[in-house]
RNA sequence: GGCCCAAUCGAAUAGUGGUUAGUUCAGCGGGCUCUCAAUCCGCAGGCCGGGGUUCAAUUCCCCGUUGGGCCA
């Protein structure tokens, strides 16, 4: 027997998959995963003039990098097909028709403008509008009339008497007087089927059992009930999962920074890390001092039970401590990997600089960098001293520490040192380091600091000999001289202009 | 404006009718150290408000407030 435990996600493609559709996609895909059910992907394109093929790319291949792996949807196929609402079109009219045969919807003839007229006049009579149902009461004959004529039409929905209710698996009952809904359109003028409609036709012909969707939609899930009975379809279970806002509580938007998850993946996060952070965004396993967890570890802990109820603020900082974690955690050559890619991207290097003595560069600066790394991009933008052929120095650091008396002398003996050095590493070096600095009778950290902004152009960073080592002494060298260079000409137009 | 949902340190959360209300991130202080990190140790900080039920309420109920959502 086969698990009838079906979930699905169906995001809109109109722009990109941002943090709250990811982590919608991930509760499904984890409920999936652990009651062995199947997992569905689902396109709603219907809305033909805000999405594009684009966007259908971009949440495919968020999802893939996420390692949230559909069952069934676009790519895959599956026997409930197709997974494109545009392609399922000719799914909803015989529905459309059963309602309206049987009482249960109607057409209305009303047009936008006589709607607004009469809505403003119930409202400046301080009443609520809801639709009036003008339509619900037409003569047939005439409605068949208009339909003759061409007359433009929509089919709404007839809301019955009474009380709606559905059980949500994270609050319980949830109800709605049905006076509140009014009898809301199913398809428009243009025939294509609203969202309510489409969403109930699709789910229950892909035999969707459980449907987990963000909680802004809890106020569609009455109108949805209303429909699964008009048209007899069995109820599947609802979770209303909470949203995810930005800092100043609003609704995760632009404004919050980029809330694209692609953005995310290019600034050098790691997908385990998003993963592991989304999931501890609105749920938690219960086990003190435990936040760090693996796929397989969500899988077995994960569940709706332990959902909060309340919406969740996006933090950055812990997202950025998590991703560190996960850093230090990945072996240099994937990391590497990573790196290379960014690179790419950033227009640091081109495609054919990608040779295997720059993996194996990458790998070392990886190795160096990465206990001090939130995202990788962090590389490029903090200690691009590793890709630039000349060295940017901070201005701060050039005065406090290049400018002080008695560096020049102290880097060019390190100069001469490193010259005579054949077996270029962090131990050889530190070892000619500390002896210089015996011999000169000062403290090591005397020749380090000017050491680092002489061939990194800034204060912190990595080890010293260990960034020696990985910048080679080829390049140690050149930057050394250039560093001397540079505190001469300083030298001279301060004496000059002073 | 109508309806719906929610509420524990700054953020994410655990938890309970009687607890010193726990943990993680961030913050602060310290150890280590060539800087920055990483790491280790420590500190500070919270049950939205008001009623009720109860011997006892952060916990249960109601109201309010605030936040969020949907519709208009």
């Amino acid at each position: 027997m086969e698990n009838q435990t079906r979930v699905r996600f169906a995001p809109s493609p109109t722009g990109f998959l941002h943090l709250g559709g990811a982590r919608t996609a991930l509760f499904n895909w984890l409920f999936a995963r652990k009651y062995g059910g199947t997992f569905v992907l689902r396109i709603e394109d219907t809305d033909l003039e805000r999405s594009d093929q684009k966007s259908v790319e971009v949440i495919l291949e968020g999802l893939k990098w996420l390692n949230l792996l559909w069952d069934e949807g676009p790519e895959v196929g599956g026997k409930y097909g197709p997974y494109f609402q545009s392609k399922r079109l000719h799914l909803y009219p015989q529905f459309i028709q059963k309602l309206l045969v049987e009482g249960k919807a109607y057409y209305c003839f009303c047009s936008p403008e006589e709607l607004a007229e009469r809505r403003e006049k119930t409202i400046a009579q301080g009443k609520s509008w809801r639709y009036d149902r003008r339509c619900l009461f037409m003569e047939q004959k005439e409605k068949e009339q208009l339909i003759a004529e061409g007359k433009k039409r929509v089919v709404r929905f007839r809301i019955p008497e009474g009380v709606t209710s559905f059980v949500d698996l994270l609050r319980g009952e949830v109800s709605f007087a049905n006076q509140e809904l009014d009898d809301f359109i199913i398809l428009r003028s243009d025939d294509m089927p609203t969202y309510n409609f489409a969403c109930v036709i699709d789910d229950a012909l892909m035999k969707i059992s459980h449907v987990i969707r963000g909680d802004d939609h809890i106020s569609n899930t009455p109108r949805q009930v209303l429909l699964y009975q008009a048209l007899g379809f069995p109820l599947p279970a609802f979770a209303h999962i909470p949203m995810i806002l930005g800092k100043d509580k609003t609704r995760l938007s632009k404004r919050h920074g980029s809330p694209s998850v692609t953005y995310y993946r290019d600034q050098g996060y790691l997908p385990e890390a998003m993963m592991n952070y989304l999931a501890r965004l609105g749920w938690a396993s219960g086990e003190e001092e435990k936040e760090i967890f693996s796929e397989e570890e969500l899988i077995e802990r994960f569940d709706l039970s332990n959902v909060t109820k309340h919406a969740a603020v996006f933090d950055l900082d812990k997202l950025n401590w998590m991703n560190g974690v996960y850093i230090r955690q990945r072996d240099n050559a994937s990391l590497s990997r990573i790196l290379v890619e960014i690179l790419q991207k950033r227009g640091k290097i081109t495609p054919s600089e990608v040779t295997p003595e720059m993996e194996g560069y990458c790998e070392q600066i990886v190795a160096i960098m990465k206990d001090r790394m939130k995202y990788l991009a962090q590389i490029v933008e903090e200690a691009a001293y590793f890709f630039e052929q000349e060295v940017q120095f901070d201005p701060e650091a050039f005065q406090k520490i290049l400018m002080k008396e008695g560096t020049e002398e102290i880097l060019s003996r390190c100069l001469e040192e490193f010259k005579e050095i054949d077996d270029f590493t962090a131990p050889r070096l530190e070892e000619v380091v500390r002896k210089q600095a015996e011999n000169l009778g000062i403290k090591a950290a005397k020749l380090i600091h000017p050491l680092r902004v002489a061939v990194s152009g800034k204060r912190v960073g990595p080890g010293l000999f260990e960034l020696l080592e990985v910048l080679g002494k080829k390049r140690v060298i050149e930057r050394i001289g250039l560093a001397l260079e540079e505190i001469s000409r300083q030298r001279l137009t301060q004496s000059s202009s002073g």
